[in-house]
DNA sequence: CTGGTCGCCTGTGGGC
DNA sequence: TGCCCACAGGCGACCA
């Protein structure tokens, strides 16, 4: 499941392979995945022929920077990827749109949940994107300050597990990463956003930035789906603290690890040294 | 505004 | 061996 980290690594591993190359045909296999414009044959029309200049991500969303000033959003969701391949290379069950690049290489995007989305856009359009528009700081950027971070939990009285996964706080967070900065930051799953001390809140602020920097430095969380660009697995899962380690000892305190739903969402956190 | 639930999808794995 | 069902989870939509 592409969370910041693994987004960036599929950015990073894409750049330099990308850059230059033009779009000179299309295969869409399953429609739906466009969203924007609705009509197919107007994305067909407008991608056919545009060069890619480069790529960038916002929060979750990857994003093509075509010439003319057009853009392709692309968001994975859970199972998407998106793999660079020479265009020899079989055609994969659930491969659902394929970009035909100038050098006989193929921009494939593949999804086994299809519930990942494509748009196409102007440059200047990013905020008709329901997603994007309200996107909350970077976490590794330097709108991200302990001071807006903890502004934002004040006006919060739900669960700080759900608003860590609230994209207009901060960008980039899922599941597996909230769980592990709030393990990191002793705090559990439940409390409520804005009963936080100060110094929680600080610690939290901390525990975000170093977890997503050691995630992106590991390439990613693979389980099952994500692989980057060039179809590598990261490495982050060997790290995990608590994700997906329920009945394992803590590593800090050594009291079973548990799993729990929490805003939906299963959770997995120590209840001996998370408070 | 809040909080809860559902729908979108398919593969996997446990229980029987 | 096979059937059923819960679960995986990002996010928009919808409702009270």
């Amino acid at each position: 499941m592409p969370e910041l980290p693994e987004v960036e690594t599929i950015r990073r591993s894409l750049t330099e392979k990308l850059a230059g190359l033009t779009i000179d045909n299309l295969d869409i296999y399953f429609e739906k995945i466009v969203k924007e414009p609705t009509d197919i044959d107007r994305f067909k029309e407008i991608v056919t022929g545009k060069k890619i200049k480069g790529l960038d991500r916002l929060g979750k969303y990857l994003l093509l920077q075509l010439s003319d000033n057009y853009i392709i959003v692309i968001h994975l969701r859970m199972t998407g990827r998106l793999l660079y391949v020479a265009d020899y290379e079989d055609v994969t069950k659930h491969t659902h749109l394929i970009f035909h690049l100038g050098n006989n290489y193929h921009l494939r995007f593949v999804d086994v949940r299809k519930f990942g989305t494509i748009y196409l856009l102007k440059d200047n359009e990013l905020d008709t994107i329901k997603g994007l528009a309200h996107l909350g700081p970077e976490p590794l950027s330097e709108n991200f300050t302990a001071q807006v971070f903890a502004d934002s939990l004040k006006k919060k009285s739900k669960k700080i597990k759900q608003v860590l996964l609230d994209q207009d706080i901060v960008a980039g967070l899922g599941n597996i990463y909230a769980d592990e900065v709030l393990f990191e930051s002793h705090i559990l799953p439940d409390r409520p956003a804005n009963s936080l001390k100060a110094e929680e809140v600080e610690e939290l602020y901390k525990s975000i930035i170093k977890i997503i920097k050691e995630a992106i430095d590991h390439r990613g969380t693979t389980f099952s789906d994500y692989v980057d660009g060039e179809g590598k697995k990261g490495e982050h899962q060997d790290h995990l603290k608590v994700y997906q380690r329920t009945e394992q000892p803590c590593s800090r305190c050594q009291c079973p690890i548990k799993k729990e739903k929490i805003a939906g969402r299963s959770s997995h956190y120590c209840p001996g040294c998370q408070h």
